[in-house]
DNA sequence: GTGATTGCAAATTTTTTGCAAGATA
DNA sequence: TATCTTGCAAAAAATTTGCAATCAC
């Protein structure tokens, strides 16, 4: 596993500094998170790095395409380590997300979408997102 | 439509105080914006007005459902006067956001979303938010 | 009059920047 | 070695707070 973050940050032509392996693992293991909940994750387990390079890092990693920004009413920055389109549950409260994977939704909604041939506008994603109230 | 807008607020139980009535008529103005374009737009026209004073009134907006937030990248928060569901196109360069109403579509992903009946959930609202680039 | 709202100034929180030191390929 | 990346400390940007003064009803 160490191994194949430090190769997949070389696919994407990012050098493989411990930093950013450390910070890429733990974006996967949250999936969803906000640079404060990255650098609150790293905690004592690398005191060296600092806030400034979790916003760096995670800014490259958008760059390049490893991570995507999301959309959040939170007025934080948040990031999905999932990269392919997929709609998401957003809890109102808590302002986490939880993936909701649904090819044949995204699939409609692109078909209804292109259809429509939107003017002076070039489609980059489409978003879903079912806000409300994640129980438990 | 000065009354009409004091009117308004009266309708939401909020009293009709001259810093309200100004923020909702420039918010109905730009439609969607952010805490801190609603204070440029104020500029001069009000000078005691203070940014903590647009933030409470947009928040004190958003807790009776005047208008409501809306999810942007730009880590910044946006409020959007339009309250009905309604589609977006986001410009993920000038973090503008259009409307883009069709409710067609609309309909037809929550028909398609309430019968998937989603475990521990509880759906508010859906957003569907075209991002990419807005021309012109 | 009374409770809600505002102004002000200062504190927090979030994000960015500049530059020297260090690490990667 | 050359270039990119990090650490650090400080600045900037965005949002919140506390409290006294003021206003809407």
């Amino acid at each position: 596993m160490p191994t194949q973050v430090k190769n997949l940050l070389k696919t994407y032509n990012l050098k493989a500094t411990p930093q950013r392996i450390t910070i890429y693992k733990i974006m996967k293991n949250l999936g969803h998170a906000s640079a404060d909940l990255v650098y609150k994750e790293i905690g004592d387990q690398f005191p060296t790095l600092t806030v400034a390079t979790v916003y760096n890092v995670l800014e490259s990693f958008v760059e390049v395409g490893l991570i995507k920004r999301r959309l959040s009413s939170n007025n934080k920055m948040f990031f999905d380590v999932n990269t392919y389109e997929h709609c998401h549950l957003y809890c109102q409260k808590t302002h986490k997300f939880l993936d909701f994977d649904d090819t044949d939704l995204m699939k409609m909604v692109h078909e209804y979408i292109s259809k429509k041939n939107i003017e002076n506008f070039e489609l980059s994603t489409i978003d879903i997102q079912l806000s409300g109230y994640i129980k438990n």
